[in-house]
DNA sequence: ACGCATCGTTCTATTTTTGGAACGATAAAG
DNA sequence: CTTTATCGTTCCAAAAATAGAACGATGCGT
């Protein structure tokens, strides 16, 4: 009797391109995955792969295989949704991932509450600001926040949040410079802090209220990813700082921040998540995603 | 990740009713399935199967997954059928049974020259007289000595040979009973010797090149289903025997045994096989069903 | 040319799974 | 009612599979 678990190993080999890859972006031993494809081979009498440790090409037979394996794969997904389906409660891995600062401000409260009223669901989350690659990494949802445009994807999209941005000085900054400034060119000369990384361009693109646009380029005093970092060190008077409106809300009111130029817009970013296909979602992901959506929807109502 | 595996032991214990008849049928451990499909149904969340020691019911949510369950070992199975029909030699295992004295009959040769030609084929041979269930059992080919009409069945059969039989007694045993008889009746006083059960009827069915038959009953003094033993105790003058014609033509042509009543030739026998389908036949059991089709069409050329 | 990073394969101590025995459940036969 | 045969489940010693280390292969960069 064939072991069926070696057509999906195959399938997965075969699609990340190498076993370490797979045996990576799967969680096992690459060791298994050779050995399991070698038996494969051995009982099937054909070779399906020839591979060195640097090449990773399947055969002509190997590509024939492949396609029937990955219609048993379909097949066997197709079974378990069917149980997914008549199931009443969600339950399952989710695999997410969330940039820190979108984790920090609401997700993880809202990931909290939703395992609460979900028990029998399991978040494995990676909180991390890199660019995450949803198909090849085996995510389920991918948090992003980016501004407009969104760039085209074969992943779908689901808009969370149309996040207001904000340019922010402590009120001291703003004495020491001699007061507010009037128009976007006076800020050239005051000191910049920037969420990016080093090598890319640091500029604020603004927006006036009546249309025009002015980018300002800056050479910034402090670099990171990391909004809470730079907001901490905005208030402490080291520079100006482009954030998201929702995580200043308490300081502009209480003045310890001071809104800059408040007649330029920086551009908006969409909070929205991306995930590979409706089609082979679990139910889980599904209610998971509804669940942010309402969430984020009744805190703009607020 | 689920063990496909389990997909498999799920539809061939529905198939079979129950653990412990799957485990019969594909030789494997019944705690195993019992095992497996539990650990399944805990994986699931659901109930797949009401089980007791004397029920064995699929639920509802079981019936829907039985399907899918089906439609993957489909696709595997065609996954399989894919590397085979791309291979030129055939390999594999083929599970064959066979009547005994067919067996040392021309059989048994057959199967060494087979196993000769093709070395990557592995046969595993039951050689039994008892009814074979072709399907439950697991057989891929199922060879068998019928009289006409042959029996109706979903089983695909293939006529090798049509076996004249013939009634014989030795010279000495004729000489004993005051030379050859006439006519059928004649026979009724005469030694027996039956090639059946104990509990089956004992019957010569004879048919006159004209057309009547006739059924003359006897009381065998020696019983077996083995027929080189008959033809052994027939040749010392125990009693007339109805063999195969092919088993015989030595001992005819030495005249070491007499046909008995040559105008009345018993019923004559099929030599067929059975399989299950074309559907699923690994290409080796194609090619042994052809290898001895030739065999025996070689042989009544003689 | 050499060093390095990463690959697939092989080895072996460890982990997981299995086969067969034992057990309780249960229907059928006497 | 008791006995028997057969079922599915659980247990545990034995068998099989695995993870991770080690190794040789190989392309790339210096």
């Amino acid at each position: 009797m064939q072991d069926l678990n070696d057509l999906y190993y195959f399938v997965k080999a075969v699609e990340h391109g190498g076993f370490a890859p797979a045996g990576r972006a799967l969680g096992i031993a690459k060791s298994k995955l050779s050995r399991r494809i070698a038996l494969l081979e051995e009982q099937l009498g054909v070779r399906l792969i020839q591979r060195s440790t640097r090449h990773f090409l399947m055969t002509e037979v190997g590509h024939r295989y492949f396609e029937h394996c990955r219609a048993m794969l379909i097949e066997a997904e197709a079974a378990r949704e069917t149980i997914e389906l008549l199931r009443s409660e969600p339950r399952g891995i989710i695999r997410l991932t969330c940039p820190v600062g979108l984790l920090h401000f609401h997700v993880g409260q809202m990931l909290a509450d939703f395992m609460h009223e979900y028990p029998h669901v399991v978040v494995y989350l990676e909180a991390t600001n890199r660019r995450i690659d949803v198909l090849a990494e085996g995510v389920d949802i991918a948090l992003r926040v980016r501004p407009l445009p969104l760039e085209d994807s074969d992943l779908v999209v689901r808009v969370l949040s149309d996040r207001g941005q904000c340019l922010v000085a402590s009120p001291d900054l703003v004495t020491r410079m001699g007061g507010l400034p009037a128009q976007p060119d006076d800020l050239r000369h005051w000191p910049g802090l920037s969420r990016a990384t080093p090598q890319e361009q640091h500029v604020w693109v603004l927006q006036h209220i009546a249309g025009q646009t002015q980018n300002i380029r800056f050479t910034p005093r402090y670099v990171t990813t990391d909004m809470v970092a730079l907001k901490t060190a905005a208030m402490a008077g080291a520079g100006v700082v482009q954030l998201p409106l929702l995580m200043l809300s308490e300081q502009l009111k209480a003045g310890s921040l001071l809104s800059v130029l408040p007649e330029w817009a920086p551009r908006r970013e969409l909070i929205h998540l991306v995930y590979p296909s409706r089609r082979g979602m679990i139910p889980a992901v599904r209610v998971l995603i509804d669940f942010m959506a309402t969430r984020y929807a009744s805190m703009e109502e607020d």
